[in-house]
DNA sequence: AAGGTTTGCGCAAACCTTTGCGGAACTATT
DNA sequence: AATAGTTCCGCAAAGGTTTGCGCAAACCTT
């Protein structure tokens, strides 16, 4: 096996000193002489010396680990949110460590304990689908440990959170409609408890009371946002005795799904039905027709993230919840252009 | 701020033992009497004790971290290799830190000797594309440090690497193409230096070998997997004096570009040119026409490759280099049905 | 009862780094 | 020449854990 990394105590043997002046001696620190500064320096530089980050650590009890939980890491939405993570964590001489809770609750709980028995210096996260109950955050909380949560939230008045304009993006998707001409808008929404479900159906809502619409209950139906479950809804959508002529997915792999599932019957994108998805894929460009969708800053969400985080490492003093939200716009393509 | 968690000293001043028979009491050590060995055990449930990992680490010389370097984080098929490490890493009590290269060998460089100074206990990697030089790998080699490439490799004979069989998989993509009657098959390539590019070359010729088709220089282009770049290559095969009619890509991402340029140049998908993709993502079942292409077990390779470092980390004397080769599978859609 | 064995626990070193404090050797002052 | 003031460096503790060794008390043997 490999042998012991050179630490102080090599170098200060080599150079017959103490280990307390190699230290000094390498931070340039007055108290060393410059001919036994230069030497340590140089011995260090060839023997290619690093601090051990464990020993570090252990003194200072900080580990420079960001802990990361996110509900899936295939997403291209969470794994870009991840690249922004990383891009800042890794300017900053952060590590961050992954974990995913494949939308589970009990997993989310786990990650998260065992997140911190690695002593990780806070945690940035998305909330699983299934956590409706937001207990576990009580221990970070009380001890001020820093805490980020994206996209999907919770206790925004105690925790720093990077969220997009949902309610906005949704009621600019339904008003759009209204504008192509469409009348009956349905809505594919996610899970309940999730604040961005909540958001989207108000946004939804505010787009048919702004256009003069009723909203109308059988247009609108959950999804757990799995291909399957977005299948099913659409097939239950279009089986009404009035169905849509008019579709909004609660996110890009929804719409995804929609798709097919509307191509399968026999109905032509957008004449018959249109159609419009959340967050931007580069896939949407792909689809054919081409998917009308909310242009969704994901990289920057990471980035925010980290930053919030950094800042609150940084902050010695408790400060009030901050909430960032970032823009989104629509990008309009043939999903929606009625021909 | 956060104070400190609750150490082995914690308990023994509770108790009014020293740390070592905390320490042994814990672990059940025989030495310890049956009620103090409860009584500690209660306590350290009670007050929720874990082992500090830093000071283990330090003490073993262990990190149970894993080094994990891709070029990109963002596509389906790294973030889904990375989720396959991440389930085996976790459960095996092994935590993954992750960097991205972004497809440069400088960035590669630094995010090697990064990780290495956070001390992991060893690599699981993908080559960046533009890396030729292999030297970076000479220390971790030299002093046994477990070492894992996966897709694109290098130095088989020394590492343990996970591949699929990429010459196989092409030879059956051109064998398909003629069957379905498509004559002028061109290839559009990766970058030149990596072994995927040279396997998928050579699995084409094969195919086209074994069909009684001679190769033509003209219909083999290279570019670098990018949108751009791809799109580019297409155009230069359609621009051709006789063009392909039948476009095998080095990915799926390849062959989306593609598809996307054949059909703005009015174009049929497949009866004026067929297309064909690697690597299989949910995508090629949304896309008009939906994509034939090579099923790759992503997350498979991301076990594997975890599984191959865990069997190294746990071995103490030097083994021989292994290869595991992962089988694929065409699935056939659309894009190369003549109809 | 005296010897030997077992049982049960603590001391201290080791892993690596930082840092307050003490101390030796030197220079400068009176 | 003696005292005060610098300069330069080492000691030791702290952070948390494991573990070889030592040591005391209790047990068992004859």
């Amino acid at each position: 096996m490999r042998k012991h990394p050179i630490s102080l105590k090599t170098l200060a043997q080599a150079l017959n000193v103490s280990m307390s002046t190699v230290s000094r001696a390498l931070k340039n620190h007055p108290d060393i002489g410059p001919e036994i500064t230069k030497k340590v320096q140089q011995l260090a530089q060839e023997l290619q010396y690093s601090p051990n980050p464990l020993a570090m650590g252990l003194l200072k009890n900080k580990t420079r680990i960001i802990g990361v939980i996110v509900p899936d890491l295939v997403t291209y939405f969470f794994s870009s949110i991840i690249s922004g993570i990383e891009s800042v964590a890794e300017e900053n001489g952060y590590y961050i460590v992954i974990r995913s809770s494949y939308e589970s609750y009990e997993k989310e709980k786990e990650c998260l304990e065992n997140l911190l028995k690695l002593r990780v210096e806070g945690i940035i996260m998305c909330l699983s689908q299934e956590t409706t109950d937001y207990t576990h955050f009580d221990h970070l909380i009380e001890e001020d440990m820093p805490l980020v949560f994206f996209d999907r939230v919770c206790r925004t008045t105690e925790v720093d959170t990077v969220v997009v304009d949902n309610q906005v993006a949704a009621c600019h998707i339904t008003e759009h409609f209204v504008e192509r001409g469409y009348r009956r808008i349905a809505h594919i929404a996610g899970p309940a408890q999730l604040n961005i479900t909540r958001e989207r159906i108000q946004g939804y809502k505010d787009g048919l009371a702004n256009t003069g619409l009723h909203f109308q209950d059988a247009l609108l139906v959950h999804c757990d946002m799995s291909i399957d479950s977005a299948t099913a809804a659409t097939r239950q959508l279009l089986a009404l005795p009035q169905p849509p002529n008019a579709i909004f997915g609660v996110n890009d792999t929804t719409a995804f799904a929609a798709m097919k599932e509307i191509k399968r019957q026999g109905l032509r994108i957008p004449t018959d039905v249109a159609l419009v998805g959340f967050s931007d894929e580069f896939h949407a460009t792909v689809v054919e027709p081409t998917l009308t969708s909310i242009m969704h800053p994901s990289f920057e969400i990471g980035q925010e993230a980290a930053h919030l985080f950094l800042k609150q490492m940084h902050t010695k003093i408790k400060m009030p919840a901050q909430q960032v939200i970032l823009q989104t716009h629509l990008v309009i393509r043939d999903s929606t252009i009625a021909t």
